[in-house]
DNA sequence: ATTTCGAGCGCG
DNA sequence: AAAGCGCGCTCGAAAT
């Protein structure tokens, strides 16, 4: 037994409940972990409840054993501080078994993402122990049987164990959040916990019928392509999923290219027309692998939804990333977000934000022309059209701003002449001289003086790290990275400003009918009662423009809000 | 036989 | 003067 040999604490009975009560009110904050039979939180159990207290106590509740479950769901309904490691694991299991859990919340590894964001790839529990604490953590507990009858020793110890290692872990990562001015951003990720965990059990509605029907079609196009595509190329045998073999063939074919990518093909695809079908074939394909016959193998047997995996963190520069299935990635065609629906009696609220990293960047810059065309409410790409054509913004042609709308991006975030050209070439059949591309970026960093500012000093910065406008940190491991050090910031703070939107609107819709059930990135969406649903655009629209306007304090903030029984509306 | 890797491509 | 950024999924090919 090491120094902090804690007092290990069985509740099997109405007294020693009672015990665990009284310790938990005199308690300054929790320090909370489960074990659970598998981890699908509408199918598998808790086992065990593991409850470490400030006071050095480590109690253990077997849910399989202490009955009157009603009792403990009341436990946490109080303003304690909890503790945990990859919270959002424990409190959806807590929350699909009735438990009261709305925090606030200490997470210990969200903690420790957020402080080495860009550097590390994960950070299990073991890895922080031993980072931190130089402490090794025995696993294999952890994916042993947790539905046996009776537990060994050696599984209780295990339990407590990861319970009260949360106790110093809590102490050090606290005092590094805010040592390190990390402290404010890791609030907010705290306060996305729960917003996040309801997203997840929620879930979202699929039209299956719907979307077989799409599947067949596709796999009929497939087919066709396939026969069209392999016999203009006399190559019936070549796999046309296949990089190597389709090079050869188009090689044979006597179309000599070094690489079969968009975009060595777009180009030569008008002069070809088996390269425009090879990159149909490569469009459909990938459409009903990835998204037509994926899909349904999601759809929870239970809930009959989809629950993706979201990560608050799973991307360095504070975005969240998806998976199981991967929603951010659906495509927009109407057709596939059509199958996206909402249940009879209920429509979904689809909110997005207006150009918000633009914004971002007009903030982070204060370039005023950028600052004064957002608080004007002037369009942003039609004045990069009139930097670039030399012309009066009210002279501006359809044309002339769907262009500078193309690279409008591009340059902000610090493109290449050289990519600028290509880019233009490739995909609006602009052909460009070295010296018109040349002009054209002189022209846009002529029209935005800060802009060019910001990216002069990004490129001479040695430091090792980058800030969002919360607080959020990334470090890059050397310097120089000049284009992912323009782009960190504006899509942290993007990152930013959606959770603190998702907070805001959480907070507002609790208690209601409504429920978020998606978030990508700019937007959300809300399954809302058909009759609500006026009232519920008003709330979702507020919260998002309150929490742009947590961060940007020159630049207005905009949200469109659309209604409608699915994904698709346009 | 099984795993890793890279190409390619969907999204914001 | 051959990198605009950030992801996850699927496939074939290479590596084990």
């Amino acid at each position: 037994m090491g120094p902090h040999s804690p007092v290990l604490i069985q509740v099997f009975t109405a007294k020693e409940l009672n015990t665990l009560k009284i310790t938990i009110f005199q308690a300054k904050f929790l320090c909370i972990d489960t074990e659970t039979t598998g981890l699908d939180p509408f199918i598998d159990k808790i086992r065990l409840l593991q409850i470490h207290t400030s006071q050095g106590f480590t109690f253990i509740i077997d849910l399989f054993k202490f009955e009157e479950t009603e009792s403990l769901l009341s436990l946490f309904e109080n303003d304690k501080l909890l503790v945990l490691f990859n919270a959002k694991f424990d409190l959806k299991f807590l929350k699909a078994n009735g438990f009261k859990v709305s925090g606030p919340f200490f997470d210990t590894m969200l903690a420790y993402q957020l402080l080495k964001a860009g550097t590390y790839p994960k950070g299990s529990l073991q890895e922080v122990c031993f980072d931190l604490l130089e402490i090794e953590l025995d696993k294999d507990e952890q994916v042993s049987d947790w539905s046996t009858p009776d537990l060994t020793w050696s599984k209780i110890d295990y339990a407590a164990k990861d319970a009260s290692i949360l106790l110093p872990l809590y102490k050090a990562l606290r005092k590094r959040l805010i040592d390190e001015n990390l402290a404010r951003v890791a609030q907010l990720e705290f306060e996305t916990l729960e917003p996040t965990v309801e997203i997840e059990l929620n879930g979202i509605l699929l039209d299956s019928e719907k979307l077989k029907k799409l599947q067949i079609e596709a796999e009929n196009q497939i087919e066709k392509l396939k026969e069209e595509i392999t016999l203009e190329l006399k190559a019936p045998e070549c796999n046309l999923n296949s990089p190597i073999q389709v090079r050869k063939a188009l090689n044979s074919y006597g179309i000599e290219v070094k690489s079969t990518s968009k975009d060595t093909i777009k180009p030569l695809a008008s002069n070809y027309p088996v390269l425009a079908k090879l990159l149909k074939y490569r469009k459909e394909f990938k459409l009903n692998t990835s998204f037509l016959s994926a899909l349904p193998e999601h759809i929870h047997q239970k809930t009959g939804r989809l629950h993706p995996d979201l990560w608050q963190l799973g991307a360095v520069t504070g975005r969240y990333s998806c998976s199981n299935p991967n929603l951010q990635q659906i495509p927009r065609e109407s057709a596939v977000r059509e199958c996206f629906i909402a249940p009879p009696g209920k429509k979904l609220v689809i909110a997005d934000f207006s150009q918000i990293e633009l914004r971002v960047v007009a903030e982070l810059t204060g370039d005023e022309k950028m600052v004064n065309a957002f608080q004007d409410g002037e369009d942003l790409h039609s004045l990069t059209a009139s930097f670039v054509c030399q012309k009066d913004i009210s002279l501006v042609t359809t044309e002339e701003r769907t262009k500078a709308k193309a690279i409008n991006f591009g340059l902000t975030f610090g493109m290449s002449v050289f990519s600028l050209k290509n880019y233009s070439l490739i995909n609006y059949g602009l052909e460009m001289s070295w010296w018109q591309a040349w002009r054209f970026h002189d022209r846009f960093f002529d029209g935005y003086k800060r802009l060019k500012e910001w990216h002069q000093a990004e490129k001479e910065k040695m430091v090792s790290e980058s800030f969002t406008l919360s607080g959020r940190r990334r470090l890059f491991p050397e310097e120089g990275w000049f284009t992912a050090r323009l782009n960190t910031p504006v899509q942290g703070t993007a990152a930013d400003i959606m959770k603190k939107s998702l907070v805001i609107l959480f907070k507002r819709l609790k208690g209601s009918n409504s429920k978020i059930v998606a978030t990508v990135h700019d937007e959300i969406l809300v399954e809302v009662n058909e009759s609500e649903t006026e009232s519920v655009a008003k709330v979702v629209e507020n919260s998002m423009k309150k929490g742009g306007e947590a961060y940007l304090k020159s630049v207005p903030v905009e949200v469109d809000v659309k209604i409608g029984r699915h994904w698709g509306i346009k």
